[in-house]
DNA sequence: ATAGGGTTAG
C-alpha cells in the first residue's frame, strides 16, 4: 500500500518522540527501584480501619442489570460448597501446574503450532532412533515391560511438547492401549492443536479402544476450543448413557465448554447437578458469566460462593471479578478485591496486579491506575500495554503515547497488542499521520498481519476518515473476523454510504460468520437512513423474532431508526418498554425528539435522566444542543453549553461548537457567530463553516456565504452541497453569472449534483419522486393538484424569475419550484391518504425555501399535518408553521 | 496424566 511505504522510513521512537516530546517531558513515570512490600498509597487507603469495604450486592446502577436467579434452590437438600476442596494449597497448586500455555493463539483465531520448548529432560532420548533403539532392545524382554518403557517415552516426548516425535513413536506402536491414546490427545489438546487431538479420539474410536475418564476432559476441551457445538453436545450424551457424566473432571470440562459455546444454563445445569465441586468448577462459573457478558450475575454467584457456602476466592476467582467489576464499572467492588488481594497478601502475583490495573483503567480511574501502575513489580508488555490501553480508553492519547515511549525507555519491546492500543489513540484524535506511522512500524515488526491488529487499522483509517485506505485494506485482509466487517459496515453508514453498507451486510451473510448485535444495529441505521418506515417495522419485527430483541444495543438503533423515520411515537415505545436502558438510550431518544423540533421535551428527559442518576456524556450535549438549536432554545443552548464546561469538566467537541453557531445563526447574529469560530479553541472544520453557510442563507448574505463557502472548499473541494447551496443563494440574488461561475466550476471538478428525491409512503408501498417526476401512476392528478394549489394559495411566493435565469428559464420547468420532488410527494400523500391523518416525506437533500413556504400554506390550506424529513431535521407543517420556526 | 486465569478491535 502506498499509505505504507510513504511513512516506512519513520521509526516508532523518532515519530512518537517529536510529536509527543512536550508530552513526554511532562510525564515522569518513576523508574526508581521499587521494593514489592513498599505499600502503595491505594492499599494505605484501602486498609485504613474506617474504609468501608462496600458489599458485593450494593450494584447500585442506574439500570436495574439483567439477572436470573441464582438457582441455588436446584441444589440438593444438605448440599455443601464441595466436598472435596482442593487438597493443596492455591499457591502450590499453582506451582504444581507451573506455566500453563497462554491462549492468546487460540483467541486469536490462528492455529499455529507452538514453538518446540528445548528438551531439557536428560532422560529423553536424543532421537527418535535413539527411542526406537530403546524400543528393539525393550523388545526382547517381556510385552509388559516394553509396554512401560514405551508410555514413558511417549510420556516424556509428550511433557516436552515433542509432539512431532511423540506421534512417530505412537503410529510405531502396533496396539496402543488406552493410556497411550490419552497421551497423544492430551498432547495435541495441550498445545492447542484441537484439530489433531479430535482426530486422534475419532481413530481410538475406530480402532475399538476405550475412552476412559481421562480421555475426555481433553476431548472436551478441544470440541469447545474448536467450537465443535455439535460433537460437544452429542459427547455430553453419550457420557451419560456411558455414566461418566458425573465425574468431576469432565463435569468441569463440560461447564468450560458450555461456557464458550455461550450456553450458560447448560453450565448451570451441569454444576447443579454434579455429584462432587471443587474451586474450579466454582470458578468456571465465574468466570463463564463474565465472558458472556454477564458481570453482575458473576459477582452475585461470586458473593454466595464467599457468604453461603464458605469458599475462599483464590487468585482465578478474584481475576474473573476483576474482570466482572470492570464490564459492569463497578468501582466500589473492584476495590473491595483490591482490598481482599492486599490482605491475603496476593500483591506479588503479577497477573492478578495487572487485572487490578485493568480494572481501575476500564472504570476510568487513571490516577488510581498510575499509582498502582508505579507500585507493580516486575511490571511486563502486558502490564504496559493495559495502561497504555487505559490512556486511550479514557480520552488522554498524549499520555499513550509517551507511556509507549517510557515503556521502550525501560527496555520492554511493544508486540502487537502495544499497537492496537496506540492506534485507537490515533483514532481517538484523527490522527491519520500518527495512525500510518503505527502502520508502517507494525509491517516493519512482521506484525501483519495480525487479526486484531488489521481491524483496528480498519477503526483507524475509519476513523480518520480515509475510507479509500479502510476498503484497500480490507480487501487484503487474508483473514476476516466479523469484528473487522462490523468495523466497516459501521464506518460506511457513519459516511452516509448505506447502500454500499446493506451490500456488504448482504455479502457477510453469505459467508460462514453470523451477524451479532453490533452488525445488526448498523445496519438498522442504514436502513434507518436509506428505507421507509415500512422496511424499519419490518426490521423491527425480525429482530423481535430473532435472539436480539432485549439486546440494548439493537433497541436504541431501533429508537433511531423510528426517529429518523419520522415516527417518534414508535421510539418513544420503544424506549418506554425497553428493561435495559443505558446511556445511549435517552441520548438517541433526546436527539429524536432535537430533531423533530420538540426541544422542550428533549430538555425533560434530559432532566429525567440526570434525576435518576446518570452522567451525560459528550454525545448527550450534542443531542441536548441539537435540540435547543432545532426549536431555537436559544438560551438553554448556552446554559447547557456552558454547565457541560463548568459542571461536568468536559471540552466541548466540534458538534457542541456547531450547534451553538446555528444557534447564533438563528439569532441572525452572523457577527457574532464569526467572532464565536473565531475564539473556538479548535481548528473550525467542515461542520462549523457549513453552519456558517447556513446562517447566511438564512439571513441573505451573500458575503458571508462566500467567505463561509471558501473556508469549506479550502478543506473538502469537492463539497457537492456547498456548490449548490452557494449558487442557489446567487440565483436568490438574480446574480445569474455567478450562478453559472459556480456551476461550471462544478462541472469541471466532475462534481455530479445529487439527484433530489422525495420519498412518501402510503399503504405499505413507498413511491419515489424526481423533480417535474412524470412517471408516476397518478403523474396527471399530482399536477393537477399542483397547479390548483399553487394558484390558490402558493402563487404569490415563487415568481421563476427569482430563481432562474430568464435566458434559460424555458429549459428548467422540470425544475420549477411547483414542480419539486418533495411537493410532488406531499401532494400525491395529501390525495391518497384518508382526511385528517399526517403525510410523511422524507428527503435526501436538504428541503430549499420555495418548498419549505409552500408546503406551509398548504399545511394550513388543507387542515393537515406534513412531516418532511431531511438529512438533518424534521420539519412539522402544522397551520401554515413549521417546527424549525424557518430556520434550517 | 486429567479441568479453570491477565492485555486487544465494533
Amino acid at each position: 500500500m502506498s499509505t505504507v511505504t510513504n511513512a516506512t522510513s519513520l521509526d516508532f521512537e523518532g515519530v512518537l518522540y517529536h510529536n509527543f516530546a512536550a508530552s513526554f517531558a511532562s510525564t515522569s513515570l518513576p523508574t526508581l527501584p521499587r521494593l514489592h512490600c513498599q505499600l502503595c498509597p491505594i492499599a494505605t487507603q484501602l486498609l485504613r480501619p474506617d474504609f468501608a469495604a462496600p458489599a458485593l450486592f450494593d450494584c447500585r446502577s442506574a439500570s436495574p442489570p439483567r439477572l436470573r436467579c441464582l438457582n441455588f434452590a436446584r441444589l440438593p437438600l444438605g448440599f455443601s460448597a464441595s466436598t472435596s476442596l482442593p487438597q493443596l494449597p492455591t499457591t502450590a497448586r499453582l506451582l504444581r501446574r507451573g506455566n500453563t500455555p497462554t491462549n492468546n493463539a487460540r483467541r486469536l483465531g490462528t492455529n499455529k503450532r507452538k514453538q518446540q520448548q528445548p528438551s531439557s529432560l536428560d532422560q529423553l532420548p536424543r532421537s527418535l532412533d535413539g527411542a526406537s533403539a530403546s524400543i528393539s532392545t525393550t523388545r526382547r524382554r517381556s510385552t509388559r515391560v516394553n509396554q512401560a518403557h514405551v508410555a514413558r517415552v511417549l510420556f516424556n516426548f509428550i511433557n516436552s511438547s515433542h509432539i512431532q516425535e511423540a506421534l512417530s513413536l505412537f503410529e510405531s506402536i502396533k496396539k496402543p492401549d488406552t493410556f497411550l491414546w490419552n497421551l497423544m490427545i492430551r498432547g495435541y489438546a495441550n498445545t492447542e492443536l484441537y484439530e489433531e487431538a479430535m482426530d486422534i479420539y475419532r481413530q481410538m474410536q475406530d480402532a475399538g479402544v476405550w475412552a476412559d475418564h481421562f480421555t475426555f476432559p481433553f476431548v472436551i476441551k478441544s470440541f469447545a476450543n474448536s467450537s465443535s457445538y455439535e460433537d460437544g453436545l452429542k459427547l455430553h450424551g453419550k457420557l451419560f448413557k456411558i455414566g461418566l457424566d458425573s465425574d468431576i473432571f469432565i463435569c468441569n470440562s463440560l461447564i468450560a465448554m458450555y461456557v464458550k459455546f455461550g450456553l450458560l444454563e447448560d453450565a448451570e445445569k451441569v454444576f447443579y447437578e454434579m455429584p462432587v465441586r471443587d474451586d474450579v468448577s466454582w470458578n468456571s462459573l465465574v468466570d463463564g458469566y463474565v465472558s458472556n457478558g454477564e458481570g453482575m450475575m458473576s459477582l452475585l454467584f461470586l458473593k454466595q460462593m464467599q457468604q453461603v457456602f464458605g469458599m475462599k476466592l483464590d487468585c482465578f476467582a478474584m481475576t474473573s471479578a476483576l474482570a466482572a467489576c470492570s464490564l459492569e464499572k463497578c468501582l466500589k467492588q473492584g476495590k473491595e478485591i483490591h482490598c481482599y488481594v492486599i490482605k491475603n497478601g496476593l500483591d506479588s502475583d503479577i497477573k492478578l496486579q495487572t487485572s487490578l490495573l485493568d480494572m481501575y483503567c476500564k472504570t476510568g480511574e487513571m490516577i488510581y491506575a498510575k499509582i498502582l501502575f508505579n507500585f507493580i513489580y516486575g511490571r511486563n508488555v502486558v502490564t504496559w500495554n493495559v495502561l497504555i490501553g487505559g490512556y486511550a480508553l479514557n480520552d488522554e492519547p498524549l499520555q499513550a503515547f509517551s507511556s509507549a515511549i517510557q515503556m521502550q525507555a525501560n527496555g520492554i519491546n511493544p508486540n502487537a497488542i502495544t499497537l492496537v492500543n496506540l492506534l485507537s489513540a490515533c483514532a481517538e484524535i484523527r490522527s491519520m499521520h500518527h495512525g500510518k506511522a503505527i502502520h508502517a512500524l507494525a509491517t516493519r515488526k512482521g506484525f501483519i498481519s495480525h487479526l486484531v491488529l488489521d481491524t483496528a487499522l480498519l477503526d483507524m483509517y475509519a476513523k480518520c476518515g480515509d475510507l479509500k485506505s479502510m476498503q484497500l485494506l480490507f480487501e487484503m485482509m487474508s483473514e476476516k473476523s466479523l469484528v473487522s466487517w462490523n468495523t466497516i459496515i459501521a464506518a460506511l453508514v457513519q459516511h452516509g454510504r448505506n447502500i454500499e453498507a446493506v451490500q456488504l451486510f448482504l455479502e457477510l451473510q453469505r459467508g460462514p460468520l453470523q451477524p451479532d448485535v453490533f452488525t445488526i444495529s448498523s445496519v438498522i441505521s442504514a436502513y434507518a437512513e436509506l428505507a421507509s418506515l415500512r422496511k424499519g417495522k419490518q426490521i423491527h419485527n425480525y429482530i423481535m423474532k430473532s435472539g436480539y430483541g432485549s439486546d440494548c444495543v439493537v433497541l436504541n438503533s431501533i429508537i433511531h431508526m423510528y426517529a429518523r423515520c419520522g415516527h417518534l411515537d414508535a421510539s418513544r415505545q420503544v424506549f418506554d418498554k425497553m428493561m435495559c436502558k443505558d446511556l445511549v438510550s435517552w441520548n438517541t431518544l433526546i436527539m429524536g425528539y432535537g430533531i423533530h423540533g420538540h426541544g422542550k421535551t428533549a430538555l425533560e428527559l434530559f432532566s429525567a435522566m440526570k434525576d435518576i442518576g446518570l452522567r451525560p456524556d459528550q454525545s448527550t450535549f450534542t443531542s441536548v444542543l441539537t435540540a435547543c438549536s432545532v426549536t431555537g432554545l436559544t438560551d438553554e443552548g448556552w446554559l447547557h453549553f456552558s454547565s457541560m464546561q463548568q459542571e461536568y469538566g468536559m471540552t466541548p467537541e466540534i458538534e457542541h461548537y456547531g450547534c451553538m453557531v446555528d444557534l447564533l445563526g438563528r439569532l441572525g447574529d452572523l457577527k457574532a457567530a464569526i467572532e464565536f469560530i473565531r475564539k473556538m479553541p479548535s481548528v473550525p472544520s467542515t461542520r462549523i463553516w457549513a453552519s456558517l453557510l447556513t446562517a447566511s442563507r438564512n439571513n441573505k448574505n451573500i458575503e458571508v456565504a462566500e467567505y463561509a463557502a471558501e473556508r469549506i472548499f479550502q478543506l473538502e473541494n469537492d463539497n457537492t452541497g456547498c456548490y449548490v447551496l452557494l449558487s442557489s443563494m446567487y440565483a436568490d440574488a438574480r446574480k445569474w453569472d455567478d450562478v453559472e461561475r459556480v456551476m461550471s466550476l462544478m462541472k469541471h471538478k466532475g462534481l455530479k449534483k445529487m439527484t433530489p428525491q422525495s420519498l412518501v409512503e402510503l399503504n405499505g408501498k413507498s413511491c419515489t419522486f424526481v423533480n417535474g417526476d412524470k412517471f408516476h401512476a397518478e403523474s396527471s392528478r399530482i399536477h393537477e393538484v399542483s397547479s390548483i394549489l399553487s394558484s390558490k394559495i402558493v402563487k404569490d411566493i415563487v415568481e421563476l424569475g427569482t430563481i432562474f435565469n430568464p435566458i434559460n428559464i424555458a429549459t428548467k420547468k422540470a425544475n420549477f419550484p411547483n414542480r419539486h420532488s418533495a411537493r410532488l410527494a406531499v401532494i400525491f400523500g395529501l390525495i391518497s391518504s384518508p382526511l385528517g391523518s399526517p403525510v410523511l416525506v422524507k428527503k435526501n437533500v436538504r428541503v430549499c425555501n420555495h418548498c419549505h413556504e409552500a408546503i406551509k400554506l398548504i399545511s394550513g390550506f388543507c387542515g393537515r399535518k406534513i412531516i418532511v424529513g431531511d438529512t438533518k431535521i424534521f420539519h412539522h407543517f402544522v397551520n401554515g408553521k413549521c417546527s424549525c420556526g424557518d430556520y434550517w
